[in-house]
DNA sequence: TATGGTACCGATACCGGTATCGGTACCATA
DNA sequence: TATGGTACCGATACCGGTATCGGTACCATA
């Protein structure tokens, strides 16, 4: 914690050599070579004896050298940084899909930084602008639609853009997710084929998590061309939560007691759904049936079966990675652009297969 | 995208003077001034006239100019990047540590750097040696059990090391977070004072995750203290899931059903539980009460009550962010060393306050 | 005995900023 | 008319590395 200047001598003498930390300079002073084959020793690069080698290691190990990579990547313009934006972390979703980007990383020397945007499309540029003058290698960012602002700063900053999650949409760049739109249908599809007929929905902060809007308007775009449509919703500003779920379903439920099925926005609120039905006895699935999104490990333990979209948030994060590593190598032409996953439907018996709609 | 050297004249034309990032140089240039002038005027430091100042920004707005904090931290000796690294982000837990630790560095200029260590020690130290070189001024980790050579490493750095989570140990610097042993203790005392005497335990992952261990190891002491015991325990080497608590509740119920009270190593691992009773037709808290640690949103709507000490995650990571931002300025020593949070005993009835053990 | 190749190493410039010191213009005041 | 202060700005050195070029020693070969 100290940085002294000055250090007692006797602090010398135990040996404290690192106090102040040590530069490539020092060390190389230390091993009796130039700073250049300092530099070269420790990278393991050619032209070096491995006497001269293992002096400088050694003289480095000893002095606790650090390589300050700050110099490293400006000197060589360079860096290993990747920036990835996210718009929340309040769920167990986008966690995973860190996760999933840090393990795509290992062994590759890139390093995630991470930023939070509450779904924020202001914030969310603001955290871009900060991120880009750390001059990351490539930038991560989550969904399509972006305002024009922010797209902008992005193709400005001159390197491998990735856009995670979402296909709805016209990428900057590299785009990894699945369609939303997508998995809403084939959530609606699959039900109709299930028998239900009286749709409820039930959702929250549809204006910023536009996803959970696109899922949505996929749902409905089946509902109408099977001539139905939602008997009821209720959609609240908040963010989605299991006790909102719970709360939202039971106010519905008081209104419209007859329905024979409640999609969710996601599983978080469907969760909530199912507490709500189980405290008023409702038998789900047999009298509703509830239908979230993401295939939390949550809904395979609950104490009734629920369907969900089982989205790969883990392999989409690490999908992000592969393509980010092979973009910052210079033969990118040949790389793919788009790596497209799709949900697998379960939870309604007979359907445990990917979704029927292609 | 593009990082052509040479453009086609007519791109000049149509005004892309950004192809190529300009430096602070080139801002310089176009506005008329020195590099030295148009630093001063884009930070917004004294001895600028504002006409300068207004020429500067022009200039560099319209180039799109982004400043590389890789130059100013090197030359300035200064960063704003703090080093966080956690075990895990497959529960809810250290998302919600990070998004506390981002919200308190928000308008700070600070900007966090997450890893994940996995709950390997030996990743955890690559990972901060890795981190340590890109000259954090101030770092993050998780928790006061690190070898003592991690140890080494963070002394060796020369910066506030704030240590998360745990309060049992020694901290090597600043420590932000609560007594698990405490907490073990006073949920025993709770549940012994609700009147509960056979007790099982069920947990996971206890050789690394060492906080769920003290809080066991604290749970024991006050049973032992009343003459009493786990009558049984059973414990993977898994990491902890919803899945995992059912799956070993189920298999302990069947062994000894006569339990009349089940502590886990978390709220995962106890909602896992309280849904293999409900499958049991087990009635919770009736026969079987259910207590687990951490106080998961998830908790407060599940279908049946189920005792837990609620955690403040996301303060500690708030006030983690407090410890570090007063922590960098100079006058550092009158600063708090520790920050002691106190978890609340919910979910047994009359037993809303904190635990009594103090 | 020249000549050329290889192994190994160092001098120098540079990455893109900021800290520091000092210089000029201009005005107010003795 | 000197003198001193203020506002504003630039030259220079430097942060800690790496890229690049070239140099020396030494050995093998013509």
């Amino acid at each position: 914690m100290k940085r002294s200047g000055i250090v007692p001598a006797a602090m010398f003498i135990e040996g404290c050599l690192g106090m102040r930390k040590p530069t490539l300079e020092e060390v190389a002073v230390e091993a009796g070579v130039s700073k250049m084959t300092a530099s070269r020793a420790l990278r393991g690069v050619a032209d070096v004896s491995s006497e001269t080698r293992d002096r400088v290691i050694e003289a480095a190990t000893r002095m606790n050298y650090v390589g300050n990579r700050l110099a490293l990547s400006l000197s060589s313009q360079r860096t290993n940084l990747v920036a990835v934006v996210v718009p929340s972390m309040s769920n167990i979703v986008f966690p995973e899909v860190l996760a999933g980007i840090s393990a795509g990383f290992d062994g590759s020397g890139m390093q995630a930084v991470f930023g939070i945007s509450d779904y924020d499309v202001v914030k969310e540029r603001e955290i871009i602008r900060d991120m880009l003058s750390w001059q990351p290698c490539a930038i991560i960012v989550t969904g399509l639609d972006q305002p024009e602002e922010t797209v902008e700063l992005l193709r400005h900053a001159d390197i491998p853009v990735i856009q995670l999650m979402d296909l709805d949409g016209t990428p900057i760049d590299f785009n990894v997710g699945l369609s939303h739109g997508a998995a809403g249908e084939d959530m609606a599809e699959a039900l109709i084929a299930a028998g239900r007929r009286r749709f409820g929905y039930v959702g929250s902060a549809l204006a910023r998590d536009l996803r959970a809007g696109k899922r949505k308007a996929g749902f409905e775009r089946v509902l109408r061309a099977h001539g139905l449509g939602f008997a009821e919703q209720r959609i609240d500003d908040a963010f989605s939560s299991i006790a909102l779920g719970k709360q939202l379903t039971t106010a519905m439920l008081a209104t419209v007691p007859d329905l024979d099925c409640i999609y969710y926005s996601n599983d978080d609120m469907a969760s909530g759904g199912l507490f709500a039905c189980m405290e008023l006895g409702i038998a789900v699935p047999q009298k509703i049936l509830i239908a979230g999104f993401n295939g939390l490990d949550l809904v395979a333990s609950l104490p009734a079966p629920i369907a969900t979209s089982r989205s790969p948030r883990r392999a989409i994060g690490e999908a992000a990675a592969q393509l980010v590593r092979q973009a910052v190598v210079p033969d990118r032409d040949a790389t793919q652009k788009t790596i497209v996953f799709k949900p697998t439907i379960v939870g309604i018996d007979g359907c445990e297969a990917a979704g029927p709609v292609s």
